[in-house]
DNA sequence: CGCCTAAACTAGCGGTGTAAGTTTTTACAC
DNA sequence: GTGTAAAAACTTACACCGCTAGTTTAGGCG
C-alpha cells in the first residue's frame, strides 16, 4: 500500500490509541509495532506522525494531565483552590494509573503540566505567599498526589499471611491490606490532605506567609 | 572459556556493579550485556547467579532500601522517630535518584522494605495510635518521601526563559528553579515533614488517635 | 579415578526502537 | 492540464534487548 486517499492516521487517532493501550495494558505493552497493529497498519507507519516513541507517550501524557481542573482557583480562596485541584489532579491519576510514572517526572516540559504550575502559583502569590513559599507549597502537593497515585502502599504487601507471622509481629494482619487497598489509600490521601492545607491555614492565619 | 579456577561473579558483585551502574547512567543503561561488559564477562554468564533481570534490579533495590536508618524508633518517642526516619530515607533516596522509580512500586515486597514497615507501623501502634491510622500515616509518609525523590519537581522546568514570559505570567522566572534545584526540593521536603509531623502532633495531643 | 555440579562460553530466537529508501496519492503552481 | 513536491503508507534492515539451549571445563566429593 502506498500512499491512501485519506489518511489512516492522525496524532489525534495514534494518541487515543497509545492511551487506551496504556490504560488497559500497561506501559510495557505499548511498542510501536503493536500500537500500529492496534491502528491496522504497519509499525513505521507511526514515524510520519511522530518522531519518535517518547513524543507518543509525553502525548499521552500531555492529554491526561489536561484533564485536571484547573478552574478551581477561579473563586479566589486558596485553601479552596488547593483542595478541588488536589482532588481533581488524584482523581485523573487514579482513573489513569499506568501513565503516572511518565507524569512524575518533568511536571514543567509539558504545556498543560506549565499551565497547571501557572494556575497553582499564581493563586498562591495572589494570596500573599511568598515566591519561595508558593514554590514549595506546590512542589509539595505534587508529591502528595503524584506519590500516592504511583505505588499505592497496600498493593505492595503480598497476599500470603505465613509470611509476616514470625518476624514482623506488628505486620501479621498486613495481608488484610490487600482487601482494603483502596480504602487505604484514599484514607492515607485525604489524611494528608487535611494536613497539610490545615496546617499552611494556621502559619498563613498567623501572618507567616514566608 | 569454560569453568574458571576462581569464579569471576558472585551475587554481591553483580549486585554492587548493577547499583553503581544506575547510579552512574540510570535504569535505561543497565543491559545485561552491559553489565556483563561491566564485570569482564559475556552476558549470558549473569543467568548461572540471577534467573531475569528483574531479580538483579530488586537486589539493589533491596541493598538501598537496607541503608535507611529504622533504629531511629528505638528511643520511644514517635515524632522523633518519624521525622529522623523520613530524613534518613529521604537521604538514601536523593543519594541514588535512579533507583527510586523501582522502590516506589512494591515496598512490602522485599525483605528491607517489610522490616522498614513493621518497624513506622510498630513504633505508631506502640504510641497508641489505631491501626487504621497506623497505616495511613506510614503510607502518607511514603507518598512524600518517594514523591519527592522521584520527580524533583523544580528539574522539570525548561531552562529557557524565553518560553515562560507570554503565556505564563506567573512562571517568567521559573527558569531560575533550574539553579535552585536542590533548594527549591530539599525546601519543600522540609515544609511537608514538619506540616505533617506538627498536624499529628495536635491530634495527637487531642487524643485524636483514630 | 570418575562423576556431578558450577560457571563460564557461543549461538540464536523473537522482540524492540528507529533509519532508509520506495511507491503512490494528493495539492498546488505554471 | 501538466509537472512537481510533499505526504503517508509501505518494505527492508540494523543494532540492541532479555533470555534459552547447548557446550566446555574446573572443582569438589565419594
Amino acid at each position: 500500500m502506498a500512499r491512501p486517499r485519506q489518511a489512516l492516521l492522525t496524532r489525534e487517532r495514534i494518541v487515543e490509541a497509545a492511551s487506551a493501550l496504556i490504560d488497559a495494558e500497561g506501559l510495557d505493552a505499548l511498542s510501536m509495532r503493536r500500537l500500529a497493529t492496534e491502528l491496522g497498519v504497519q509499525g513505521p507507519s507511526l514515524y510520519n506522525h511522530f518522531a519518535t516513541k517518547a513524543e507518543i507517550v509525553d502525548a499521552v501524557a500531555e492529554s491526561v494531565v489536561a484533564q485536571v481542573d484547573i478552574e478551581v482557583f477561579r473563586n479566589g480562596d486558596w485553601r479552596e483552590g488547593l483542595r478541588l485541584w488536589a482532588k481533581s489532579y488524584h482523581a485523573v491519576l487514579t482513573a489513569h494509573p499506568n501513565i503516572v510514572p511518565v507524569l512524575a517526572t518533568g511536571p514543567g516540559r509539558r504545556p498543560a503540566g506549565l499551565a497547571m504550575a501557572e494556575a497553582v502559583y499564581g493563586a498562591l502569590i495572589e494570596a500573599g505567599w511568598s515566591r519561595a513559599r508558593a514554590t514549595h507549597i506546590g512542589a509539595l502537593m505534587r508529591y502528595l498526589i503524584t506519590g500516592s497515585a504511583l505505588g499505592s502502599f497496600a498493593l505492595g504487601f503480598a497476599a500470603d499471611p505465613e509470611l509476616y507471622d514470625e518476624r514482623y509481629p506488628h505486620l501479621h494482619r498486613a495481608h488484610e491490606l490487600a482487601a482494603h487497598r483502596d480504602a487505604v489509600d484514599e484514607g492515607a490521601f485525604e489524611l494528608g490532605l487535611d494536613l497539610l492545607i490545615t496546617g499552611l491555614t494556621e502559619r498563613y492565619d498567623q501572618g507567616v506567609r514566608r
